[in-house]
DNA sequence: CGAGGATATCTTCGCAACGAAGATATGTTC
DNA sequence: GAACATATCTTCGTTGCGAAGATATCCTCG
């Protein structure tokens, strides 16, 4: 699971949304280093569907454009939780070598 | 930069080693779950190598075998820190989703 | 001694996810 | 009426990875 699929799933874990959406809600979620583009954006969601990640939810037409909401399933939520826990792992492992790495050599001495 | 990229990096932080030293260290800073394959590695290697983020270090021949050791550059601990940082900002958003769904959604009630 | 497994390198090829680009359409703002 | 924001979706190229295998040496076990 790569990051854009990642915080597509950590977006829809709070609430259901719809694709655009999800485009600004990924973009505050990263800090603005993601900004999805459609074709990753409608890509992952199809994959996540035909996986069983998340789910068509309703549809709304909201000033005359229809929203297309997506929610995640439980089976998307497990499969977050699980990278969640791999990749807090494996950051601290990062995080470790790095820090150690200073101490031998470090920038400043 | 994908997680078996990202466990390289990780892996030449605390020392310079060679391709299949790579492999089993890989292995253990993952906890098992990832096992780099040969076109994997030495694909990631030869990039890493035209980014500037790791480098050719020494050749050893152990036991008529030779060792071709790579060691991190200062862009590639730099490099390794950013990403570092950007998934510990991902993770923790994340994390901080899932608790307030579980709240919100208890799965015991 | 021969087979198999561990150590060590590297290449080829296909796939899946992503990113760039753009098509389409409506509403709002200047 | 031009430009921008909202909203959908498609096409196509790139990239990193994974599967598979080629090559070669050393060690262990029967």
């Amino acid at each position: 699971m790569r990051e854009p699929t990642f915080l597509i799933l950590t977006a829809l874990a709070r609430a259901p949304m719809h694709g655009y959406g999800l485009i600004t809600e990924v973009a505050e979620l990263s800090g603005g280093r993601v900004e999805l583009r459609p074709g990753t954006l409608y890509g992952a969601l199809d994959r996540l569907a035909d996986d069983g990640l998340v789910e068509r939810d309703r549809e709304e037409i909201v000033d005359g454009r229809a929203r297309r909401y997506y929610r995640l399933t439980d089976r998307g939520e497990t499969a977050l939780g699980a990278e969640v826990e791999r990749l807090s792992h494996t950051v601290r492992a990062a995080q470790a070598r790095l820090s150690a790495r200073a101490t031998q050599r470090p920038a400043v001495a």
